[in-house]
DNA sequence: CGAATACTTGATGAGACTCAAGCGCCGTGG
DNA sequence: CCACGGCGCTTGAGTCTCATCAAGTATTCG
């Protein structure tokens, strides 16, 4: 099965990408076979340590990709959404693994072809490349963030964050549980519901459910991190 | 000036790169003007939201990227050592302030250069791709290390970085003093101190003088962080 | 309807931050 | 040469944040 790989669609982690503008290349037109794949929640797609062989475009649902610690701890490195890629690799191996957060289907492209093709299309190694050093720049963001933020702080660009998928549909549907998002953020369940709960005593933020979340002050959020 | 850009000694921040594995590009040769300069310690190179005309490698000294907050608090986003290359941008400006640590000398290179030679060499836009790739994964490392880690981990992690650099040298030479160290990994100046005291007192370091540390178990310091 | 699971809230303690004081090194000036 | 001051480093005491342990509530699914 063939399946276009439509660039333009490609996404960092969560968050939509500004356009790419290292020597602007527009997004070149790629046909990469494909193959179509289903998934339930909570199942691995590939593990740490696996050939990377392939790499991955979600079509609907949501994926993780994750580290187990030796101690059982699990850090969640990033969340997929329909048109993000996960899975390209710098060395011959998958140096996280990927999990489906809800059942959902991706799309399996091969590596090898992709290589063939930047081969012989320079402008598609010079798309990539911008792409690399735009999603550089975006996990340097989160690595400030991350490393410096109190729980507040993360919670509120998370929370931020996800928003940004929606245009600006101040309610968000969160597609992943508390503990994912405590992984995530290098928090525990009790700190992100007690933060959650304290937000929406605050008036920045309203629960209707535990899955939804209604941003009703979006700048006091932003306000807390700078 | 006419300096050559050697390439295959270019650098992540701090530690020195695996070599790059995707596409096994070798190295492309690559000449490129540069203009060598030198600078005072504590001056800014160049300060967020500059047009990022220039990219940097550091020929000696050391130079830290950094970003100040609104309530004056800083977060230091990596050292770069004599070999190390930093300033190369996705978009059209810097994204960081970048500073001396220490007197050092640079040389400037022309980012509108390198953008025409990428142009014209698929070799380099792929080398380019997977350097930007493997950079990727070292600072998603970093992420992952410090998102969940307590102090000694941090500083733990930290030493082991620098020692990197100095091969299996049981001595590092801090080049930065402990408030940059602090605002490296997200603590403050008293944290920092109090844990190299602790580690010397348990035995895994020595501290002969404030600027240098002589790693005495390094199996334990890498124990910390499972 | 009941059980399992996810989520929320509470009490307590460890670890890191803040504020404060003391130490040591180094450069300057008398 | 030493006295002085400044700055960076270290150490101490109290406070605050967040993790841990524990219990209780809500939701989902059989």
């Amino acid at each position: 099965m063939s399946v276009s790989l439509a660039l333009a669609a490609q996404h960092a982690p969560i968050a939509g990408l500004s356009p790419a503008l290292w020597s602007q290349p527009a997004a070149p037109e790629l046909q990469l076979a494909g193959t179509v794949l289903r998934s339930e929640a909570d199942r691995a797609l590939y593990v740490e340590g696996d050939e990377a062989r392939c790499f991955y475009k979600v079509v609907s649902g949501v994926v993780r990709t994750c580290r187990y610690l030796s101690d059982g701890r699990r850090q969640i490195d990033g969340f997929y959404q329909p048109g993000d890629v996960f899975g390209i690799e710098a060395g011959p191996a998958h140096c996280l693994t990927a999990e489906s957060v809800t059942d959902c289907t991706v799309i399996a492209y091969c590596r090898r072809s992709l290589e063939t093709m930047m081969r012989d299309d320079n402008r598609l190694s010079q798309w990539f490349f911008s792409h690399a050093m735009t999603c550089m720049a975006r996990v340097r963001e989160h690595s400030l963030l991350w490393r410096h933020g109190r729980a507040a702080q993360k919670v509120a660009a998370f929370l931020l964050e996800m928003a940004e998928r929606g245009e600006s549909d101040p309610a968000v549907d969160l597609p992943m549980g508390r503990q994912d998002i405590a992984d995530y953020l290098g928090l525990t369940v009790e700190t992100v519901c007690r933060t959650l709960s304290h937000m929406a005593k605050e008036g920045m933020i309203t629960l209707p459910s535990s899955r939804r979340v209604v941003l009703q002050d979006r700048a006091t959020l932003r306000e807390l991190n700078s």
